[in-house]
DNA sequence: AATGAATGAGCATTCATTCAT
DNA sequence: GATGAATGAATGCTCATTCAT
């Protein structure tokens, strides 16, 4: 009884916590981080103003942990993509993973908006760091040990952070600004370019 | 008569504009860009802060100006360097090119807390688009014209963006964050990838 | 109990919202709308800067509000004059109805600091318009249907308005600026005026 | 040799100061006088912002010398009109005089948005203090003594006062909010009211 | 846990006026 | 007389955060 309790209201502030991620991802992406109001979140979630601060320390809070639920659920996505495939090597399927990822940021190019700045980062954590997450475990074994280059493993390990750095920021910038070029242009050279990098 | 007047006029106009600009650069690199009041700009720099207003349109304005500033500070630097030396190749006068500007940047972190988020752009059009300095457009025609890769122009075009992308996001990840290792860990894989890229 | 909580919360607002309205009155009749900070009004009201936002959009909404408020006490106060009395002709009535409030304002010539501007109009909305109160609901039918003119419907609501319009700005005029003579000696004639525009 | 100087230096003074009158004219009518400022009407005027200083003290001032211009170069043109036809009465001539300001001011219904505030006041000073202009003189007597009324000498005179108050009131009211009724609607009732009031 | 009224520091921006040249 | 760079007081408004209910 007790703990069925527990668990709806444990379900209720979920519901909450969703409700304001949901109305600060929409405005994030629609004004900007900072144009928009703690007012206009809570306005928009339906809650109280002073509900905010029972879930989030502040705006920049609220903001980090949409950046991990964002990039998580792109990640997630891209893996369950790569597991149901097969590919000739490990540098074909870690490239496949990074095409994956830059498509989706094409076809939803308003994440960038506020993604950007800190995704390589939160992505390469996601990968390296979350052992929460048991498949994204494995994709960090994926792809640091299968790859079969001439870098030690310290090496390997910047060799991708500098990669995931490389597609974020041009895929931002051929999206966004279409710098140096549309990213149709842009993703080919890249990814033959990452192939170079890995492969000897 | 009139000339000097003139002349000495504007002369002070121009002592005022350096002197907000340098205020401005010592507190964004201090403090940060939103966190500088404009109330301090004007305080450091010992002027009225109605005078900011007769020079800048507001802070975005000052701190665009003082971007294009910098940057075109460290590339003129790095040229000069470069002209002084002789090279193997052009990769290698490249990759000189780039060492000395990360060098630069090591020693000088605290740019990075304002420069970088439109560094590589600044950067590159300076060195594509500004044909006002005659250096920057030898260097442009040097870093363009005289690689012997196999790519076309509109493709080394791209990878040299792609390139300088890739150094201004790792190295101010580097500097800034230690991520993935500190600079002097990174900087010799850096240059060792981008040589792998340009030469073939 | 929760209705009673509602109830006491709604009353702090009136409260407060009267507060500023107060203040504001005082401070706009003392020194002028422009001349009037917001800054004075809240300190005067005793509430912080921000309460004012609260309820207010800015100073020309209180100015709005406070208008309305101000006038709609003027006029139900003529009102219940006139209706404690008998007079000979629905005329007589009018005279007595515009009388009332030329002396009120005579005694209270500060109001005219802002009221002047939008008074005659306010005037004749909350006349013509305002059926929300009763009283003036009646008011309006005894001033528009009981007069024995050989105007029509159409050009009688024009002549009220039209001396609506002469009295405040005469009266403002005389009691502001003693032109074309103190509010004494013009009363009568620009009353025996009315009465020779409505009589035939 | 030296009054030619003078009156040439004069001549250039009366131009610089047309100038500032003709650019804060187009200004006020077309963005209110609050919502102009000095700096735009120097700009416009092609002159410099202390230049200003020399011709008016502040902005009241020159909206004070703009009114008092426009005020007595409409008069005037009225007078002209009403000085070159005949008329039955000495009624009927003022009434087509303030026929024509209304026309006029109707044809030129941007005039108002500063023009009103003043406007009645201007006037009539106008007429009855300002001795500079003989015309104006003489359409003083014209009004004033030419009519065949049962007012004294003094009543005519508050009641000529009212009648311009009541003008100026009304055209402003029907032209620029329609209140009552629109111009077209409201001035015949207008001038039969007046002809009502001096006519007995 | 939830509310939402209240807070007030903080800040950008404007603009009339001055005065050295 | 003319200039226009410099001034800095003045002010409206925002918004993250608190806290009594």
């Amino acid at each position: 009884m007790l703990l069925k309790k527990e668990g709806r209201r444990a379900q209720k502030k979920l519901i909450k916590e969703n409700k304001l991620l949901d109305a600060a991802y929409h405005l994030f992406v629609e004004k900007g981080i900072t144009a928009t109001a703690i007012d206009e979140i809570v306005k928009k979630a339906g809650v109280a103003k002073g509900t905010f601060y029972l879930y989030f320390k502040d705006k920049e809070d609220i903001l980090e942990k949409l950046i991990l639920k964002k990039s998580s659920e792109i990640v997630k996505k891209a893996l369950q993509e790569v597991s149901n495939k097969e590919f000739p090597s490990p540098v074909d399927k870690f490239l496949f993973f990074l095409e994956y990822i830059i498509d989706y940021l094409s076809k939803n190019r308003m994440l960038f908006r506020f993604l950007k700045k800190d995704f390589s980062w939160v992505f390469y954590k996601k990968i390296t760091e979350n052992d929460q997450l048991v498949e994204i475990k494995k994709a960090k074994e994926m792809f640091l040990k299968n790859f079969n280059t001439n870098y030690s493993q310290e090496e390997l390990e910047m060799v991708i952070f500098m990669i995931l750095e490389l597609v974020s920021s041009l895929t931002y910038s051929s999206i966004v600004n279409s710098e140096p070029a549309p990213i149709e242009k842009v993703k080919p050279l890249l990814l033959s370019t990452i192939r170079k990098i890995l492969e000897n």
